[in-house]
DNA sequence: CACGATACCTGTAAGC
DNA sequence: TGCTTACAGGTATCGT
């Protein structure tokens, strides 16, 4: 579910929960995601007041008045729960604020991730430190990706995957900016021409924009948040559509490589 | 170092 | 209905 529309959806939407608000009771019930959460973490939290929200790539942060950050990854079906009636199965932490609120950290899969990281070295921390720019960021340009795709000859669909060339791109939004862009996702990174890149970087700030606009791809109503398809899952031009036909008359087809899907269309994208 | 494949874990949907 | 299989938004790590 959450790539970077999804993470920064959430985060807004926390946001007005936690915002300058205290926590009054941190519970763990599922100590272990991707990895075990930090030790002290409940220690570190509770009686913490929340100073503000901010996203890097595709994690949360949730900053606080003790100089610690909680770094958290919504893996492959992550979640926050916000008010929820009942603490169901995979509600592994929840936060509760003096005012009454209430949030759960959902993830059926555990493939996401909690930590505590000094504030003031967030940017050392080591999933951080290697990170490209973010892809809304100043950072991204044609001659940025031109540099970093020089001499590669991995499809270009991967590397914009890898968060060291960019921060926060995930498979929907990939697809979907390379289909803009009229870039074949199997194309050698290195012989996209500076044209299409010129074309690519609009492409994926506009497909970012336009689904955090929509509240996410898979994030509808973030007081009521229930994992159903967002209202930008009805935008999408290639992605889930196999078979579907494309805007240009060509059909979108499906791939797989590494074990992820690609959807594209291989008479408009070249 | 670059690249491709695989493992991690659980739920859901489709096929028989 | 029940069983089996394929697939899912990410990342770390392992061979080659």
């Amino acid at each position: 579910m959450p790539e970077l529309p999804e993470v920064e959806t959430t985060v807004r939407g926390l946001a007005r929960y936690l915002e300058g608000e205290r926590l009054s009771r941190v519970t763990v019930n599922r100590p272990d995601l991707r990895r075990p959460f930090p030790p002290g973490l409940v220690q570190a939290l509770t009686g913490a007041k929340v100073t503000g929200l901010g996203r890097r790539a595709k994690y949360g942060l949730v900053h606080t008045d003790r100089y610690t950050t909680m770094v958290f990854h919504l893996g492959m079906s992550g979640r926050w729960r916000i008010e929820p009636d009942a603490i169901e199965k995979h509600d592994h932490l929840v936060l509760e604020t003096a005012n009454g609120h209430r949030l759960a950290l959902n993830d059926a899969r555990r493939f996401g991730s909690v930590d505590l990281v000094d504030t003031r070295e967030l940017e050392n921390w080591p999933s951080f430190a290697a990170m490209g720019p973010e892809p809304l960021g100043p950072g991204l340009t044609p001659a940025y990706l031109h540099a970093a795709f020089d001499g590669r000859i991995a499809p270009v669909k991967q590397l914009l995957l890898d968060q060291r060339i960019v921060a926060g791109l995930g498979n929907i939004y990939v697809c979907e900016a390379l289909h803009r862009a009229r870039i074949a996702p199997g194309k050698a990174a290195g012989r996209v021409s500076k044209a299409a890149l010129g074309r690519l970087v609009p492409a994926i700030r506009a497909v970012l924009d336009e689904s955090i606009a929509a509240g996410g791809s898979t994030i509808r109503d973030y007081a009521q948040p229930s994992g159903e398809l967002g209202y930008f899952a009805a935008s999408w031009q290639v992605y889930g559509r196999e078979g579907a036909p494309c805007s240009c008359g060509g059909t979108v087809r499906r791939e797989v490589h590494s074990g992820r899907s690609t959807f594209w269309c291989a008479k408009c994208q070249r």
